[in-house]
DNA sequence: TGTACATCAGTGAACGCGCGTTCACTGATGTAC
DNA sequence: TGTACATCAGTGAACGCGCGTTCACTGATGTAC
């Protein structure tokens, strides 16, 4: 009907509506089959093209999996990012991240799988994925530092001793957060963070049936246990 | 030279070790591709057989995998059990059984990937599979319980609300490890649970890199908090 | 406004690869008499 | 101790499948004059 603007052909918003629908594929055949099954050719079969027409959008299927990562962590990362803007004390925006991020996985379990199960048979994630991977472990540190700083979380009596390795790599942690946490708080951070994925990758997994399953209330106890283990008062 | 026994034919024999060879085989594979990239042929490739000879000794891939997961899962609950076996009081024994896991996991990081990984796409792992895999979680639960009996570890002064489900969950648990121990406890056991496989994941799926790169003391520090949170006085 | 040329999306065939599994077969090992 | 038969390990060819990627090509869209 109307002409297309001078500076968005057809063209151009045909490739844009199509790379979004390549990627809406590989992530239905993702959420079906898992990463390492994914396939240019069942992509391309699904939007019904050919194989090599994927081409002319990623250069290889390898490129289709950085993006694929990317969108999913940065998905993630929004997930955790908007509990952690909710309300409530820092404790409380603790555990609702907590609860975002492992809603976000049992609604995805294999683009989890994606970001933090066994990696992709011969494909190597590049630089780029270093960023919006780390937005959701970030989160945790911020409320930690407001927790911190708003008196919320009490200094240990005997904090563990660390080494000064340990002690540099704490520091690097926190600077890239931009802000400023006692060492002993950083490794404890650090400590959630496996403990949160690990929960939820032993979950999905399968390892918590016949004993915690349904995972709910198990995952809800250990959420508030790894805030009261940060120093956080007990939550509610 | 020396002729069979009577029982025990030069054709069983030969059959035993050609099993042997065929797994030692899978396991070299696992080593160097991981567990989804495990293929019959490669594995008659490097014996210089024929890929239909393996289905002499295996009748299908899945049945190969089996046995190699099953076989794992002892390996590590033996790692596991020699530790438990060692000096020291039971908050030691519990520290030196983690150290025991990472050890076992880092010198083979494909097969903690098939145990503890996202699972092999189209295979379902079947019931068999279930009591070597509990091997290594068990021996968490004996010493905690040794801890509790001897009086290593204290009961908390306000020990977490569960709600009667996760009490029910908590006690099939512990009737498996045949022992007595306190709800409390028992949930403490299966935190520590997924935060000592979630913390080895993390660092051989290489989410330390740039922060807990290299990973041993870090490690080293979430053991010794994971044993001062199960409610042992802090080790040495 | 119309024409000539350049750009680019998509096709379809092909290359070369690897996989799990089946099947009829040969020849060696084991067993019963 | 020797012979006749049954068992079974291993072969080699084949089936049918799926994959990523390349390439010469057609035809539509965009651009410069």
């Amino acid at each position: 009907m109307t002409p297309p603007p001078a500076h968005r052909t057809a063209r151009a918003l045909a490739r844009e509506t199509l790379t979004g629908e390549i990627l809406d594929a590989a992530r239905r055949q993702l959420a079906e089959i898992g990463p390492g099954q994914l396939s240019l050719r069942a992509i391309s079969r699904e939007l019904g093209m050919t194989s090599s027409a994927i081409y002319r959008y990623f250069p290889s299927r390898d490129e289709l999996l950085t993006v694929l990562l990317i969108e999913s962590y940065d998905s993630l990362g929004a997930a955790a990012e908007r509990a952690e803007a909710g309300a409530g004390t820092a404790a409380e925006r603790f555990v609702a991240v907590c609860r975002a991020v492992r809603a976000w996985a049992t609604q995805r379990p294999h683009e989890w799988s994606l970001l933090y199960g066994s990696p992709v048979p011969g494909y190597r994630a590049p630089e780029q994925t270093v960023d919006p991977a780390s937005r959701m472990p970030l989160t945790l540190l911020r409320i930690a530092e407001q927790g911190h700083s708003g008196g919320e979380i009490v200094a240990p009596t005997d904090p563990a001793t660390m080494s000064e390795v340990l002690k540099a790599q704490v520091a690097a942690l926190v600077a890239v957060s931009g802000g400023a946490l006692p060492d002993w708080l950083g490794l404890r951070v650090g400590a959630a963070w496996t403990q949160l994925t690990g929960t939820i990758s032993a979950e999905l997994y399968g390892h918590l049936v016949g004993t915690f399953d349904p995972a709910d209330e198990f995952a809800e106890q250990i959420w508030l246990a790894m805030a009261e283990r940060i120093g956080f008062a007990r939550a509610a």
